[in-house]
DNA sequence: TATACACGCAACCAATCGGTTTCACAAATT
DNA sequence: AATTTGTGAAACCGATTGGTTGCGTGTATA
């Protein structure tokens, strides 16, 4: 019983939900609808993203209304936040060995 | 045999080896020290990394360095950023709401 | 009150995953 | 030339995954 956020992503399926979920909060059958696989299917995923906090649930009498929790996903973000320097500083880089060719080039 | 980015990054001991080699290239063996797995499992690793791009190899001898690309990570960054602004959004509507209680209080 | 609906949960199943062990091969070292 | 070292690849294994089917429960509707 693995409830981890990036784990929870992995799932193709799952992310679409995220997707769908983002601005609407929708009904288990409503959102199974947009799948080819069944409610239970659906419900499955809608568990595991409960578990891990990426969704909240809503009940209204007999539905259960599911949306994103989007600040949630801030940690995934945080996750990429080490790189997003490494790989601005290498557009740097590149700008800068771009330019001394062009250097060479023109001398 | 999926190959995709977000199943690659579900994996713990993967984004521990993409942290390890972000800022220099290092070889499995060296990988592995870092590790309570077999090299073989690092390699394993580094081969799912490797067919989704997310790592390149680099051959010196009998050895193989491997290190992180860190431009296809932006991939990732970009499917959270659609996600973005909505918890921007929402942080501004908390101020909001936020500057509004302060307000009555005051009165 | 009886029926239909929306849903979660448990049992089951085939496919995949992460790991180990064993092997083969090429490059360095003796 | 023989040995050691660094590596990938294949075979295998138990655990996990995503899916289905069948069930029980609570809420609306007839």
């Amino acid at each position: 019983m693995r409830r981890d956020i990036f784990q929870a992503v992995a799932d193709p399926t799952r992310r679409a939900i995220m997707v769908l979920i983002a601005f609407q909060a929708m009904t288990p059958n409503a959102i199974a609808e947009n799948f080819n696989t069944t409610r239970q299917a659906v419900s499955k995923h809608l568990r595991i993203l409960t578990e891990c906090e990426l969704v909240k649930q809503e009940q209204k009498g007999r539905e259960i209304y599911y949306s994103l929790e989007v600040e949630k996903m801030k940690e995934i973000d945080m996750w990429i936040e080490q790189f997003r320097a490494s790989w601005e500083t290498r557009f740097n880089q590149l700008d800068t060995i771009l330019s001394k060719i062009k250097k060479t080039r023109n001398e």
